[in-house]
DNA sequence: TCGTTAAAGCAACGATATTTGCTTTAGTTA
DNA sequence: TAACTAAAGCAAATATCGTTGCTTTAACGA
């Protein structure tokens, strides 16, 4: 009754990296929307009951895909100073989402978004949480106004705009977040 | 060699309305990412050819759904005081949203969004430069600043956190973005 | 290294979706 | 109100998708 022992190394994970890249291939090739199941299947060279006994359906796939794009465990920046770390943890947010691939990878996952209270970006809000508590009591932000001010610009520009995202947002978003 | 007339009511017009409320229908009913285009022709008593060659596929078809479903032409706050019509126009957005089908709707439409110029949301960037003007050139906010500020944090949290469209955030995002 | 069993592969099926050429209907303009 | 033709309907063929029961492989813990 214990639950089942995941296995997450060897044959499993290679299957899962080879997935993962042939959905980058066919994202760029196809666009998000138009990648399907058995498509990413063949390309993997994988068979089709994998993906779907593990997602169920594309933008499921997708939308985990796209959680675990920018690694969850790479290190913050952490100067010291407030300002400098949120314009690099933003920059670097930027930076990814200029790359049309991980704008895609996120628009192709979003049908399957709030419907689960895992969401796609959870793991930004983790990130703020680090950043605010690093920078002590005494910091001004909060993670909420971080999301607000900070990450949802960025992610609705990525996915509605994607040409307005410049190399300058970062910082003019921060500017306008912290008092000068 | 001209463009060819746009054929917009009568029957075409009733087809277009049967097709919005059958969608309306079946996202409540199955959610966003899995309505398909028979599924919607059926319903809405049409011939699934006619969808087919509208908008080609299901994304397409919720993305211009979606751009429509908050009336263009609805008129804007107007009372002369800029905090005031900012939050009314916010308030607006967030009580849509509210709206678990206007959500959905908005999140099955995305993965066809940041493609093409035209996206789902242009309608609120027009009304953000009226507000704008309106205000005269005296106000301390741009349309880019109503659009990072208040538009994006209610979209985001729409699209990946819609259980945190709480009624006071509208009035929240305006107090942050305009001085006290 | 061995036993247990999660996860991958296979195959065949039933269901749907999508395309295409053509016909019919009816919106628009003159 | 008549001509022109955009847009809807129809039908049939094609192509895909997604499911299911079962077999095989190999990851993990003891």
């Amino acid at each position: 009754m214990s639950a089942p022992v995941r296995r997450t190394g060897g044959r499993s994970a290679a299957v899962l990296s080879a997935i993962r890249y042939a959905v980058e291939d066919l994202v760029r090739e196809r666009g998000a929307e138009k990648v399907t199941i058995p498509m990413v299947a063949e390309r993997a060279g994988v068979n089709p009951t994998s993906i779907y006994r593990r997602w169920g359906d594309a933008p499921a796939m997708l939308n985990d895909i796209a959680t675990y794009r920018l690694d969850p465990d790479r290190s913050l920046p952490q100067t010291g100073d407030l300002r400098a770390d949120l314009t690099a943890w933003a920059g670097e947010i930027v930076e990814h989402y200029r790359k049309p691939l991980n704008a895609a990878i996120l628009r192709g996952g979003t049908p399957m978004a709030g419907e689960r209270e895992t969401d796609c970006l959870r793991n930004r809000r983790t990130e703020a949480l680090q950043i605010v508590e690093r920078a002590g009591t005494a910091s001004q932000v909060t993670a909420d106004e971080m999301i607000d001010q900070i990450i949802a610009p960025i992610v609705y520009r990525a996915v509605f705009l994607p040409w307005t995202l410049d190399e300058d947002l970062a910082a003019r978003l921060v500017d306008r977040l912290l008092p000068a």
